[in-house]
DNA sequence: GCCCAGGGCTATG
DNA sequence: CATAGCCATGGG
């Protein structure tokens, strides 16, 4: 059985952490669906055991080239994040495939992470392919042009939503969003933002989740409530909240992003 | 029944 | 620029 090490990495901590959406628990193991490929990890110590992909997919897939060890010297006087790191240390912010991550954000407006996650498997099981991994089975993630019948599109409950996957689907390609990669973020939060149904917020979530802008710090209710209650003490616009985090975190403010994210939602349950 | 959810779009000051 | 209503749907 193939097995990485690792050091400083969390699979749960990441995997859970709302930023992917296509994975279910079995037995130990998670299983996961990145477009056409379906594999399965699974955490002991410091050792990741996986199985349907190559050992480099999941080094780039799950940052683990990302240097986490440094936030927790650069973050030492803030005690908002030093509580956030110690909470789920390991948290790594991934480099998903940007079509996948964009469709789940877009699903993501005035969501929640269940139902997103019913979203996605439902557009998979719908559009896409049939997988299997020993005796495990799932869908593949449909590609752009494959979300082609809008009456499959509406079984599955996106709502308002809909309308926006459907024009995101038939005016966007892999090649355009891959290319992103390569262009700053800014350009891509710009080009991003051109798409219907993706605004500042889901761009930032895009350029940080798939796209490996380490610098792009999404904004929702939760991170304005953390921002609110541990740095601002008061009600700050959102520019004022965009320039703050670009000021103090600079290109780890993503990453400062996913541990308050994850540290002012401790408590609630949602899976 | 009511409230809320990883927002975006549009119309108004 | 900054704010207010609206938008569909499912879960607590």
């Amino acid at each position: 059985m193939p097995v990485l090490s690792t050091k400083d990495f969390d699979l749960q901590h990441t995997l859970e952490s709302g930023q992917f959406f296509l994975w279910e628990k079995q037995e130990d193991w998670y299983y996961l669906i990145e477009r056409e490929s379906l594999f399965r990890v699974q955490q002991k110590r410091d050792k990741l055991f996986f199985e349907g992909v190559p050992r480099t997919f999941l080094v780039n897939f799950f940052g683990l080239d990302d240097a986490l060890f440094r936030f927790r010297r650069q973050w030492n006087a803030d005690s908002a994040l030093s509580a956030a790191l110690e909470t789920s240390w390991g948290l790594r912010i991934m480099r998903q495939d940007p079509w996948q991550c964009l469709a789940g954000f877009v699903c993501s407006a005035m969501s929640n992470i269940k139902k997103i996650r019913f979203n996605t498997r439902c557009l998979a099981e719908r559009f896409g392919k049939p997988l299997r991994l020993g005796a495990y089975t799932a869908y593949s993630f449909p590609a752009p042009h494959e979300i082609d019948d809008m009456s499959k599109l509406d079984t599955c409950g996106l709502g308002f939503r809909g309308k926006w996957l459907w024009q995101a689907a038939h005016q966007l390609t892999d090649g355009q969003l891959d290319a992103l990669r390569n262009v700053s973020y800014e350009t891509a939060r710009e080009q991003l933002m051109n798409t219907p149904g993706i605004g500042g917020k889901i761009a930032d979530c895009i350029a940080l989740f798939a796209l490996g802008k380490r610098e792009s710090f999404p904004i929702d209710i939760w991170i304005e409530r953390a921002l609110r209650r541990y740095y601002f003490k008061r009600k700050a616009t959102m520019r004022e909240m965009q320039a703050f985090a670009r000021e103090r975190w600079g290109d780890s403010a993503g990453y400062a992003q996913q541990y308050l994210y994850h540290w002012i939602r401790h408590g609630k349950k949602e899976r």
